[in-house]
RNA sequence: GGGCGGUUAGCUCAGUUGGGAGAGCGCUUCCCUUACAAGGAAGAAGUCGCAGGUUCGAGCCCUGCACCGCCCACCA
């Protein structure tokens, strides 16, 4: 073994062994009990970032421990096919290429998606490889598979045949760069410069105007009223009048909507139902036309202005109102505008037919299912945002017009009559015409995503993996996809399975830049997971961010990797003493001495407290714990301790140090299991591998003070210089851990003494103190009492 | 506008039901003697964001405010 732990070469090595020996495989077994980690599946064209090296750390922490602890565990690997991501990418693809999707046309183009796929998707498998996690590579399963898309065709016959899918002709999101409608949670919003126009529309009767406010000057040929406040006095008495609409010069009607907003630009709303969701509810309750004055791929389709850009039409309408002095003003005006979150393309508000599905009815049951807390949220505050989104969730845009997806299993015949049916049907259901065309549009990603926790698994059939595997356990992610994917999956669960997917949710922190703010390449403050993973290695790269995991943002740092990279090389030196001094000792757990008894009640407690932390999936204070018990416990008192007896031969200190070392690595393998499984390989009669060793029981913690006396007396003595009065074990132990003879007291006895009379003094005032001891919970008081003892203690073994 | 999280040492962050302010890094001093200098020991360093309140006692509980971040909603 070499004095310094280099991370490089044996985790690759681990890795490969570990996956070759099939330790990773997760195999049905009904006598076994089951555990399974819900891991989302990241996109097919991804590869590795921070977010999901977290993610990865948390979900192969659970496993590794319930796998150790017994569980038939079931980590599952997988891609998602990620439809417009995908279609995105390769779209860019084309374009370089001299070509286009459209010049390719759909079967084409979905032949080099797939073709694309083949030679580069899937990447990202081998960076979780890469990371130490040990999901069963053999199972990877991908959302367009042809047993996934036959689950996700059955799915959606099965909620249409419910009627909870239905076609409606609605605004929506438009992307007019992909021309696909998208679903709100497919936007990104961003403030941007703009300009706030004031327009006067003069009234009909030529008594005057009505002002309005409007950022989209391009979309008034699309007006089809102006709205005004009830309650405004300015306007009461203009409502039921008509105005004339600039450009159009159409008469249009003054109504009254409480949805106008009194003190915003001039309290007069142009309505134009067709480009604006505000406007569309305002028109559909006045029963307004709706008609559309811009075009799929953004540009104007009104008369005089085709095929201009908005902006230019802008501002040729603007010039026509100036010339007949219409516009009032123009000022700077910053707002949130929505952007596709694929592509940055402004978002186009458009009327068109999509399907839909009923979010009251599909919300339901996971509402039930998280209100009676079957199904817990952690931490609890994202319970709370569960909930609350699934009882405001508005129905939910399903389709797209990309060409990369799912497929919808609906058919038209010419007479506009719907089949819906998981196979091509013969004829049409309602007239029987032959004369079928498939609806082109494909399903919004997330409506296969939900399934993923048993289409996975074989699921419309009765596999066994399925008996085994469903329902899972816990869904470990972040919180950002809890309204795309927990919700969603957990109703598909209870609808289709008839059983929630998993018991919790454990939504672990968004991983921040340095800076503090989210990671994006605009702002250029990104980390590079794969050069983390490079310098420090995957254990302390999993040590690192599971320790600074608290809160539900964090700051990504390499402080704490840094952290776990001086974990791992102190065990592996600790270590290093141990496999060295014990050539051949068996491991025995028959303690001979106190420092022994001492260093197995400290484990014992340390694991509790672990077992503990990662029960309430604190997984930061069980890194914490395990930091300090190796540092302090382990290396710096308890090796110390037996170092000479050690290399005395003492055979009973022998076996105890490699029974001991032994427990703190079966306690450190879910966090950092390369080293772990590495200084494992050097112990003596190992029949198993680490990752299968059984995790050990906790014992008596009886002993677990034993030391504390002399490690108080070894810190008086290099404050103070003055060796304490000590006899028999504790001697011999300050004696080989102090080391008196060479040691040089820092501070002096004097200083030390009057510090220790001050501590004295405070804690006799703070029991003289009648309503404190009146008052306070009995043992803090005793808490008090026992300082003050210690003090006195301590003041008489320094000479007070 | 709404929800959530944050504000504690120079930096990154802990602080469990209210009871003498902590860790890691950095810094100062001491120690290279046979696991590890990526080590060991001691130390300096904090008005716990601000202002009130409750309490014998507040980093923690209550009220208000400020600032930072994430998410959601959109006042055209």
């Amino acid at each position: 073994m070499e004095p310094r732990y280099e991370p490089g070469g044996a985790e690759a090595r681990w890795q490969q062994t570990w996956e070759a020996e099939g330790l990773y495989n997760a195999d049905p077994d009904p006598s076994r009990t089951p555990y399974v980690d819900c891991h989302p599946p990241p996109n097919v064209t991804g590869r590795l970032h921070i977010g999901h090296a977290l993610n990865l750390s948390v979900g192969d922490l659970l496993i590794r421990w319930k796998r150790m602890q017994g569980f038939n565990v079931l980590f599952q690997p997988g891609f998602d096919h990620a439809g417009i991501s995908t279609q995105n990418v390769l779209e860019k693809v084309l374009i370089e290429e001299g070509t286009s999707r459209q010049e390719l046309g759909r079967e084409a183009f979905l032949e080099r998606v797939w073709a694309w796929l083949h030679e580069y998707g899937g990447k990202i498998i081998d960076d979780y490889r890469k990371i130490g996690a040990s999901l069963d590579y053999r199972r990877a399963r991908f959302t367009m598979d042809d047993a996934y898309v036959r689950a996700v065709m059955r799915f959606f016959v099965h909620l249409y045949n419910r009627g909870w899918i239905y076609r409606a002709n609605r605004i929506i999101n438009w992307c007019p760069y992909h021309e696909t409608s998208l679903s709100d949670l497919e936007l990104e919003h961003e403030d941007v410069d703009d300009a706030l126009s004031t327009i006067r529309y003069p009234l009909a009767d030529g008594s005057g105007h009505i002002a309005i406010a409007t950022v989209r000057p391009a979309t008034i040929p699309a007006d089809v009223a102006v709205a005004v406040h009830p309650d405004d006095e300015r306007y009461k008495h203009l409502v039921g009048r008509e105005v004339i609409v600039p450009w159009t010069e159409k008469r249009v009607p003054i109504i009254a909507d409480d949805r106008v907003e009194l003190d915003f630009g001039t309290g007069a709303l142009k309505v134009t139902p067709a480009h604006d969701q505000k406007d569309f509810d305002i028109g559909r309750a006045h029963g307004l036309d709706e008609p559309s004055v811009i075009g799929p791929d953004g540009r104007v389709t009104a008369e005089g202005l085709e095929g201009l850009t908005q902006d230019e039409a802008a501002q040729k309408i603007l010039d026509w109102c100036k010339e007949r002095g219409l516009l009032e003003k123009r000022e700077h005006y910053r707002h949130s505008v929505a952007f596709c979150a694929r592509c940055h393309s402004r978002i186009e508000p458009r009327i068109s037919l999509q399907w839909w599905c009923a979010m009251e009815e599909i919300s339901k049951r996971p509402l039930a299912e998280l209100r009676s807390e079957s199904i817990q949220y952690h931490p609890p505050s994202q319970h709370r945002f569960a909930v609350d989104s699934l009882e405001n969730a508005p129905d939910w845009c399903i389709s797209r017009q990309i060409w990369w997806g799912h497929q919808i299993p609906a058919w038209h015949c010419p007479d506009g009559h719907i089949t819906v049916q998981e196979d091509e049907p013969s004829a049409c259901a309602e007239c029987g015409s032959t004369e079928l065309t498939r609806e082109s549009d494909v399903l919004d990603t997330w409506f296969s995503s939900a399934l993923w926790p048993f289409a996975t698994l074989g699921w419309p059939d009765d596999t066994p993996d399925l008996q085994q595997f469903y329902p899972g356990s816990v869904s470990t992610t972040a919180r950002d996809i809890i309204r795309l994917w927990e919700n969603r999956m957990i109703f598909s669960g209870l609808e289709l399975m008839g059983d929630k997917p998993f018991d919790d949710v454990v939504i672990h922190p968004t991983v921040l830049a340095v800076d503090g703010r989210r990671m994006s390449k605009s702002l250029g403050n990104g980390i590079d997971a794969f050069e983390v993973l490079d310098r420090y290695g995957a254990d302390a790269t999993r040590y690192g961010l599971l320790k600074n995991s608290l809160t539900q943002d964090v700051r990504f740092s390499y402080a704490t990797i840094e952290e776990g990279g001086r974990l791992s090389n102190k065990l592996w030196n600790a270590a290093r003493l141990i496999v060295t001094a014990c050539e051949g000792a068996l491991p025995a757990n028959e303690p001979s001495s106190i420092e022994e008894r001492w260093i197995l009640a400290r484990l014992s407690q340390t694991q509790r407290a672990v077992e503990g932390y990662l029960d309430t999936f604190d997984f930061a204070h069980s890194m914490d714990e395990l930091y300090h018990v190796t540092f302090d416990d382990f290396c710096d008192w308890y090796l110390e301790a037996i170092k000479g007896r050690l290399y005395d031969g003492d055979a009973s200190a022998r076996a105890t140090a490699t029974f001991a070392l032994e427990w703190l690595l079966k306690l450190l393998h879910p966090a950092m299991p390369h080293v772990t499984e590495e200084i494992w390989s050097f112990l003596p009669a190992r029949e198993t591998r680490l990752i299968v060793a059984a995790w050990p029981e906790a014992g008596d913690t009886a002993d677990a003070d034993a030391l504390t006396r002399v490690q108080e007396l070894a810190v008086m003595f290099r404050r103070s210089g003055v060796v304490p009065p000590l006899e028999g074990d504790e001697k011999r132990i300050f004696d080989a851990v102090v080391k008196p003879e060479r040691t040089k007291a820092t501070g002096d006895a004097d200083a030390e003494r009057e510090r220790l009379r001050g501590e004295i003094a405070r804690a006799e005032k703070m029991l003289a103190n009648e309503r404190f001891v009146a008052n306070a919970p009995a043992d803090v008081v005793d808490a008090e009492r026992e300082k003050l003892e210690r003090y006195r203690r301590e003041l008489d073994a320094i000479g007070g």
